[in-house]
RNA sequence: GGCCCGUUCGUCUAGUGGACUAGGACGCCGGCCUUUCAAGCCGGAGAUCAGGGGUUCGAAGCCCCUACGGGCCA
């Protein structure tokens, strides 16, 4: 086949919806929309929903929220519909009920009426005899007549197995050593180990990506497409997966940097989300860091991407989320601050952001440095000294126009004749105006309040 | 238990047999700037390339073994 008859790039993500939406999710996404970008192609989101007993609609719609937030749109999905809809797996359980009809009816699985109990003496046995468990296939040669529940258990044909991995080139496995499995459960829904490797063959699917811990799983969902007579999807892709500071895969549970949903409430921006997560495992073999979406899809290649598993690190997303925020321009960075200062007007926020632009790793921060702007602080005791520098720095204050250029020319006029350094005069202000030695510098901090209030406050300090 | 994937500064990584006295980034430390805190600029410490055997004139990179970590199946 010539390349340009080469069919269109289709991926896709199947997350299954159990809780809340996971950054592991949000990474292979982004692996996935990059890579079709790159190719013009189509990217799906199919809901892994067979887990009855775990999934919940509501999780769903955590991961489509998500997902948008950081810029992951996908072409077809259940929200939005698409050629091969549904794209929701327990609507499709008919079909997988079809193929392992068919399966059935070739002989390429067949019927187990083993219980778990039985399957978990053999198990035991084998380990007994210290020999690599596979089904013993009793049901196969002889099956019980008084049985009446089964599962559908697919049989092995062995062999090589060979797929391309575009990161980790040429696999090999071998099928001997793979004993018969589950394709359909007895409840009646199939197994991720079938109903995977069905749609992905039914939805055209061209290029799977996804977490390394499904690259064994390749073999298995192989041979299924190959009995079932489909197209195999040209290439695979197993990315290395995210790892927790201590090492430990990213559990739900333990560790919440897994849930998405704490970033966007933290302030950092999607942008530097997509940029942190694109350098977790992959990287340009260049010297850039900060990376636009549009570049990524530039620049991104699968061979570049690394093998092994890479720890979370909450230092350097804290870098480039600032990064991203000295980059944005005044009046985007305040319309951004908006939901994180809700105390706050427009016009203040505005005001404020020269200031905080380079005082923020993530949006969350301001609330720290401008906290006094709503919360009255207490007083500071001050020594005689600084009350005599707030009291000159009050009088020079006294009719100037209030922003920070002017009082900051106002106060320098008053530094400059105590003779002493600013910090002299500027600490006690700080103190008195927000009770705190951090803030914006003091022409700002002042010129953010109304002038009454914090002229009210110093003249509190003095006493007067 | 079987099979698979992996292992370079604390972390993310460069490295595809000689340019490696192992490079960059984050973080850390120091200095400069300075109005506190940041940002910015300059500099520094930090990796016997998991360990051991080979192959080779030469190995971080190739082969084997071991250890450790992870995954899948069971």
């Amino acid at each position: 086949m010539g390349v340009s008859e080469a069919p269109a790039v289709r991926v896709r993500i199947a997350p299954s919806p159990t809780g809340f939406a996971h950054l592991g999710t949000a990474s292979t996404a982004l692996y996935n929309v990059l890579f079709a970008r790159q190719r013009n192609g189509t990217f799906a989101l199919r809901v892994d929903d067979t887990d009855v007993e775990r999934n919940r609609p509501e999780y769903e719609l955590l991961i489509y929220e998500a997902l948008r937030w950081l810029g992951l749109d996908w072409d077809e999905g259940p929200d939005k519909g698409g050629p091969y809809a549904p794209y929701r797996q327990s609507e499709r359980v008919d079909l997988y009920k079809q193929n392992a009809v068919k399966l059935l009816a070739e002989g390429k699985a067949y019927k187990c009426y083993c219980t778990p109990e039985e399957l978990d003496a053999e198990r035991r046995q084998a380990q007994a005899e210290r020999r690599p468990y596979k089904y013993s296939r009793r049901c196969l040669i002889d099956p019980p007549k008084d049985r009446t529940e089964f599962a559908v258990r697919f049989k092995v044909p062995g062999g090589k197995v060979n797929f391309t991995d575009m990161i980790r080139g040429e696999m090999t496995f071998d099928a001997d050593l793979i004993g018969d499995f589950i394709v359909m459960k007895s409840d009646g829904y199939p197994t991720y180990q079938f109903a995977s490797p069905v749609d992905d063959a039914l939805m055209k699917i061209t290029h799977v990506i996804r977490g390394e811990e499904h690259l064994s799983n390749t073999p298995y969902q192989l041979m299924i497409i190959d009995a079932l007579g489909y197209e195999r999807p040209a290439a695979y892709a197993h990315m290395p997966l995210i790892l927790a500071k201590d090492g430990a895969k990213l559990s739900k549970r333990k560790h919440p940097e897994a849930n998405l949903a704490l970033y966007r409430e933290k302030g950092y921006l999607p942008e530097a989300m997509i940029n942190y997560l694109a350098l977790l495992g992959w990287n340009p073999g260049t010297q850039q860091e900060i990376f636009t979406f549009d570049e990524l899809v530039r620049v991104f290649s699968f061979d570049r991407v690394q093998h092994a598993g890479a720890r979370f690190d909450w230092e350097k997303l804290n870098w480039i989320n600032g990064e991203w925020i000295r980059s944005l321009d005044d009046a985007e960075l305040a319309r951004r601050l908006q939901p994180f200062l809700p105390k706050l007007d427009a016009a203040t926020i505005a005001a404020a952001v020269p200031a905080l632009k380079t005082r923020m790793t993530k949006f969350s921060d301001a609330t720290a440095l401008l906290e006094y702007l709503w919360t009255d602080p207490t007083p500071p005791t001050l020594d005689s000294e600084s009350i005599e520098r707030i009291s000159a720095a009050a009088e020079a204050l006294k009719d100037v126009a209030w922003e920070p250029s002017a009082i900051h020319e106002r106060l320098m006029q008053v530094v400059e004749a105590s003779g002493q350094g600013p910090n002299k005069t500027f600490m006690p202000l700080r103190l008195a105006v927000t009770g705190k030695k951090i803030s914006p510098p003091i022409d700002y901090t002042l010129a953010l309040l109304p002038e009454e209030v914090a002229m009210e406050r110093i003249r509190r300090v003095l006493g007067t």
